[in-house]
RNA sequence: GGGCCGGUGGUUUAGUGGUAUAAUGCCGCGUUCGCAACGCGGAUGUCGAGGGUUCAAUUCCCUCCCGGUCCA
């Protein structure tokens, strides 16, 4: 559906969509602007330009238009109390981190909070009407305008006024009404200055008319009617219309305060502490001036860096003021707002990593990082940490308990950055020194093996230019069409099963088949669990015939037989495997122990990311930032196995789901969303409240062990946790014994031989100076002689002297280094040592250079006889074989060559 | 879940089917009043674990572990 021609539509009849009371009682008149042709009301009679196109746009800076000046808190709590004051709820704040939806990341927009979505469809819960709530959003569409146009936020308080139409809600003239009156009465700005412009909007299949309203160029809100659902021209009114004004909390603030950015009055004291601590001389004058342009030029130039260009030059602005001035105060602001979004993201579970909405806040505590760097600020994190909380606590008073949370996250974060950054750095200096370019191959291994991009290497001037053929070939490489086929199963028509697991849960019970084709069985009623959540499903027996796999099509549960199935309309009887859903059903209850158990030790972003359940063991996957240590895992485990003892209730309700969320928070969501509008809360008093389809035991003392048998880094940011429960961890138990025994006797026996090799080489150093120092005392002598034996070594003289050993008390480190210290000390002599490894004999052989004979050949020669082969160079050579036997002959080869 | 890269003295690192490099740090000695610097000497390694091939594996092959990284 276009946009455009439903405001074409709506435009060309303003009585029925846009005309509110309040424009007749106050006199607004309509009009078109003379620049963009937009429709517009105002009761300005001077006015001809919608406010994007006016000559007052953004005049608001240095020069406030309202009577009262509040800041971010003192605004919100103005907007609050009026509210109120005129029948509303003020609702806390949701989570940033959108647990209810999974097609998005974070919450951004307010109206998030009371969006549904079952199936393909939209629903509103409202658990008020009106309401109104401070909802912190985040976006991270256009990070690199932050810091830099004085309006742009990471995460914003996006202030929610929702109504339906009804007994208790309003309707448009209400809802303008109050709006106006808002900022009239409470924010004192003149009815002259409010500019209402006509817009639609459109989204999720409903669409409907909105006005924005703007003071001075600045949009402070919007104001969206949905009412109509289906094509247009083709559409229906909704059964449940909606109200969804959406306003910008930092604009309020701004446009009070006049400051020359939004950044410098909705931080509180932290923009001008970091001001003031880094020396930044604020010329209130000069930036006045200099983002007024700025926020003008905005839409002129498609390129930011053209805009700011512009904004220097037409504000006068010095090359010295842009660089004392203009480049720390964007580093400034954009610190202190990308830190903002960090702790309300972290405070709300969320990790940094490497993974889907992760990624957005490595990027962006790694901005903030850079940018300390890039300017040279040396801005303690912890201490504007704790300033952020200080401001904010007065309205998020939760933020208070996650202090020290949000504090280790960024720590663990920001130490993980330098060290790959120190990584990086070192692969581009070594890539640089090689002075040689790589290819695109190259490229692309080191961004997918290292994370290096190619800009990165650009900028440390590794490459010239980032070849234009890397991001299609990278896109090559990761297009994959595996695409699931959905089968399609004869299903139609039947009922929804009754599912006898929720509610008796008898492991005996008669039911009609309803169905029955190749190996499948359709029901009227069934007690086997069909796979899900996690939970693997229930096997048995249906009309005697094995069940070897159940599962849910929609509400129809089908099972899967071995061995023949019964006819169609028959009444079979069925029996559930009951030792299997046992073991299975302690596994999950022990899954939702051990959650919260590792929550409570590791700390509060800890979330389950997956889980799954079999009848012999089972396995958690949480979010934490590390691998765990012994020390944590052992804790975790105690924790649970507490836990156990205690003999805690499991209690099983069921709740209307906006109610459940009110009650217990978004914490219920660990399994992921749940797409219907009643909710099974599963709690352990309130150590652990899950909503969850899954059996459970029914007192947790029937679980009665939890062993924690693995733990392990799964991807960044999840650690998985494998373990056993009931029975199967007495099993487990059981055979790790005689696996920790085997290990601990390979452990000793491997000691002892590195035990008996260290010694032997201690031996062999102290030994192989005195056998050298007897030889050299028994040769003088013996100048002529032929023989003389020190130790177990044997030495013969012709023109030069040849010494061997095959005693088995020297190893090979013997005869290496003995061997050539030999040759250091008579250059003539000729060294051969024969030890036996295991199912060989192996030869050593050193030749001196004055000796005239070659080690290699001596080594060849020797192995040769020995059934094997050997080589090295002419001074020293190994070599050996499998025939022990021929150990005499293998010596007197030797001798014949050395002495020959 | 799938792919890729890596694991060598305390740290950083070269390298190869045949004695495992070098730097830094450490210890000793020398020069010095002393320090730094310099010179000389020394210790430090189950070359991630296990299995296979081989006379011989840190190197080749297989399995696993750990770390990193990209894609789902």
């Amino acid at each position: 559906m276009n946009k455009e021609d439903i405001l074409k539509k709506f435009s060309a009849d303003p009585e029925k969509y846009y005309k509110v009371k309040l424009f007749d009682e106050q006199g607004f008149t309509r009009k078109s602007c003379a620049k963009c042709g937009k429709f517009f009301w105002t009761i300005d009679t001077n006015r001809n330009n919608c406010p994007e196109d006016s000559e007052d746009t953004y005049s608001f800076i240095g020069n406030p238009p309202t009577s009262k000046r509040f800041d971010y808190t003192q605004s919100w709590k103005e907007i609050e109390s009026f509210f109120v004051k005129n029948g509303h709820t003020s609702v806390s704040r949701y989570p940033v981190v959108c647990r209810w939806r999974d097609d998005l990341y974070f919450t951004i927009a307010s109206v998030v909070d009371f969006q549904r979505v079952m199936g393909s469809k939209v629903i509103f819960e409202f658990p008020a009407n009106p309401l109104i709530v401070p909802q912190p959003c985040l976006r991270f569409k256009d990070l690199e305008n932050v810091g830099v146009t004085g309006r742009h936020f990471s995460s914003f308080c996006m202030i929610g006024q929702l109504s339906i139409p009804n007994s208790q809600g309003y309707w448009k003239d209400e809802c303008i009404d109050l709006d106006y009156r808002l900022l009239t009465e409470r924010f004192g700005i003149s009815k002259k200055e409010i500019v209402f412009v006509e817009d639609v909007w459109e989204g999720g299949g409903s669409f409907g008319s909105s006005l924005e309203f703007y003071v001075r160029g600045l949009e402070l809100g919007n104001a969206v009617f949905t009412e109509f659902q289906g094509e247009l021209g083709n559409h229906t009114e909704l059964e449940q219309k909606v109200i969804d004004m959406g306003a910008g909390l930092e604009r309020f603030a701004w446009i009070t305060m006049g400051t020359p950015t939004a950044y410098d009055c909705c931080f509180g004291p932290i923009t001008g502490k970091l001001i003031d601590k880094v020396g930044i001389d604020f010329d209130t004058g000069l930036l006045t001036k200099y983002f007024t342009e700025i926020a003008k030029n905005q839409g002129k130039y498609s390129n930011l860096l053209e805009v700011r260009a512009h904004a220097i030059s037409n504000a006068g602005v010095s090359p010295e003021q842009v660089s004392k001035i203009i480049n720390p105060l964007e580093g400034i602001y954009l610190i202190v707002d990308h830190l903002r979004t960090l702790i309300f993201a972290i405070s709300d579970g969320a990790l940094p990593s490497n993974v889907g909405g992760g990624y957005n806040l490595r990027i962006v505590l790694r901005r903030i990082i850079g940018t300390m760097q890039r300017l040279g600020l040396n801005l303690d994190l912890n201490e504007m940490i704790d300033w952020h909380i200080d401001y904010l606590k007065t309205t998020y008073s939760e933020l208070e308990e996650r202090r020290a949370d949000v504090k280790t996250i960024i720590d663990v974060e920001s130490k993980r950055y330098e060290e790959s950054k120190i990584r990086m750095q070192k692969i581009a200096t070594t890539l640089k020194s090689k002075d040689q370019i790589p290819t695109v191959d190259d490229l692309i291994t080191m961004y997918e093996s290292d994370g290096i991009t190619p800009d990165y290497l650009k900028e440390l001037e590794v490459i010239p230019e980032i070849p234009d053929t890397f991001y299609s070939r990278l896109a090559d490489l990761h297009q994959s069409a595996a695409k699931k086929t959905e089968t399609k199963l004869p299903l139609e028509g039947l009922p929804e099963t009754d599912l006898l697991f929720y509610k008796e849960d008898p492991r005996e019970f008669p039911a009609k088949v309803l169905k029955s084709f190749d190996k499948f069985v359709v029901l009227d009623r069934t007690s086997f669990y069909a796979r899900g959540g996690g939970q693997e499903p229930d096997h048995g027996k249906i009309a005697g015939f094995d069940v070897v796999d159940v599962n849910k099509h929609g509400n129809i549960v089908i099972h899967e037989l071995k061995g023949g199935i019964p006819k169609e309309g028959d009444m079979v009887s069925c029996v559930v495997d009951s030792t299997r859903r046992d073991g299975i059903t302690k596994h999950h209850t022990s899954t939702h122990i051990l959650n919260s158990s590792s929550r409570n030790v590791l700390g509060s972003w800890v979330w389950q990311n997956s889980a799954f359940k079999e009848v012999d063991h089972a396995r958690l996957d949480i979010t934490h930032h590390s691998a765990l240590t012994e020390e944590e895992t052992r804790k975790i485990e105690e924790l649970a196995n507490a836990k156990v003892k205690e003999d805690i209730p499991v209690t099983i309700e069921n709740f209307y789901r906006g109610k459940a969320e009110q009650k217990y928070g978004f914490r219920i969501y660990q399994g992921g969303v749940v797409p219907v509008k009643s909710v099974r809360i599963v709690s352990i008093e309130d150590f652990d409240v899950e909503a969850c389809g899954g059996t459970h035991v029914k007192k947790t003392k029937e679980i009665d062990l939890i062993k924690i048998t693995r733990t392990k880094r799964i991807q960044d940011g999840v650690v998985r946790l494998e373990f056993v429960a009931g029975q199967a961890a007495h099993d487990y138990l059981k055979e790790h014994e005689v696996e920790l025994a085997k290990k601990s006797a390979e452990d000793a026996a491997k000691e002892k031989r590195d035990k008996l090799r260290d010694q032997k080489k201690l031996e062999s150093r102290e030994k192989i100076p005195a056998i050298l120092e007897q030889i050299s005392v028994k040769q003088g002598p013996y100048d002529q002689g032929p023989r003389i034996q020190v130790d177990e070594i044997f030495g013969e003289l012709k023109t030069g002297w040849f010494y061997w050993t095959t005693s088995e008390q020297y190893d090979e480190y013997f005869h290496i280094n003995f061997g050539e210290k030999l040759i250091k000390k008579d250059p003539k002599a000729v060294y051969c040592g024969l030890f036996e490894a295991g199912e060989t004999l192996r030869a050593i052989i050193y030749a001196g250079e004055a000796s005239n004979k070659n080690a290699g050949e001596i080594a060849k020669a020797v192995s040769e006889i020995l059934g094997g082969s050997g080589g090295g160079n002419p001074r020293f050579a190994q070599g050996g074989g499998k025939n022990k036997a021929k150990k005499d002959d293998a010596v007197e080869k030797a001798k014949t060559i050395a002495l020959g």
